[in-house]
DNA sequence: CCCCAGGCGGTTG
DNA sequence: CAACCGCCTGGG
């Protein structure tokens, strides 16, 4: 086990970003939120003006700091990303405003990429208990075991475990008609197609036109994966949810191709403000 | 019983 | 190309 202390880090806090329904595997758990990370557990917890950083497994600063820091966003100047935001999501009621202050905190996720790729596959039509809930059947059922004080946990399921298993295993464990796509997304996975190290260095447009060519990654699901995991912060995923918010504090004054650089960002801002007010 | 949930693919007009 | 429709499954 290894701890880790920040101090002086602005515009991070845990809760807000684990909370905003970016990652499936994190829960909160009395004073922060803890969850698979890789192959260890990862808990992370803010006391006072201290980030507190604990890791199941011995790890090295050098690790810390290539790794686990890079996952958890601290790396982003959002005083640069909320400066931009401003100059194209404000409007007449000045509700980026509002959102950017009630929001302030959400780092978006540097997440695996093959875990982004299936879990947001699990996501479509579908509510975000049962996603968690599916996420952990396949862990459980084909991912690795390991322990930590007592109890057993397990990684994410490895691309060929869930390309090569009986797509019947994918039911039994929720996944309903989503099964085949998980089986296509795990093809196109190991022929290279839709590869990592090849998406980085895409363009936005690529990295859509790249992803969607599996069956079952639409518009919103590819945007997801390019957000949350590629860490494209110009993919401006539109679920329900935003369409709501956009239509009620925007009507047609945003011009959904023209948003900046971080539109990605702002979509987390004002998804987790009009969910908070709602009082969840 | 019906309805919906952070969509998508397929079909239809 | 816009508008529908069915889809696994579990919870309200």
């Amino acid at each position: 086990m290894s701890v880790f202390y920040l101090n002086n880090i602005k515009h991070f806090d845990p809760n807000k970003t684990f909370d905003c329904g970016q990652c499936f595997r994190f829960d909160y758990d009395k004073d922060g939120y803890s969850g698979v990370f890789r192959d260890m557990i990862l808990k992370i917890k803010k006391n006072n003006e201290t980030i507190i950083i604990e890791t199941s497994k011995d790890i090295s600063k050098d690790y810390f700091e290539n790794t686990i820091v890079p996952y958890l966003d601290l790396d982003e100047n959002y005083d640069e990303i909320n400066a931009d935001i401003v100059k194209y999501f404000d409007s007449d009621n000045h509700v980026i405003f509002k959102a950017m202050d009630v929001s302030d905190g959400i780092r978006i996720l540097r997440q695996d990429y093959f875990e982004t790729l299936i879990s947001f596959i699990i996501s479509q039509n579908n509510n975000i208990p049962r996603i968690k809930k599916i996420i952990q059947s396949l862990s459980m059922k084909f991912g690795n075991p390991f322990e930590y004080n007592g109890k057993l946990y397990y990684t994410f399921p490895s691309p060929e475990s869930l390309y090569n298993c009986d797509i019947e295993e994918l039911r039994q464990c929720g996944c309903g008609f989503r099964d085949r796509y998980i089986k296509s997304a795990c093809e196109y996975y190991l022929q290279g197609k839709i590869s990592y190290d090849y998406l980085i260095k895409q363009d936005y447009n690529t990295q859509l036109s790249t992803l969607m060519q599996v069956c079952g990654i639409g518009r919103k699901v590819a945007d997801c994966i390019i957000l949350y995991s590629i860490h494209n912060l110009k993919a401006f995923p539109i679920d329900v949810w935003i369409k709501r918010v956009i239509e009620k504090y925007y009507g047609t004054s945003l011009d959904i191709n023209n948003l900046g650089s971080y539109p990605g960002v702002a979509q987390q801002y004002l998804f987790y403000y009009e969910r908070y007010k709602k009082g969840e």
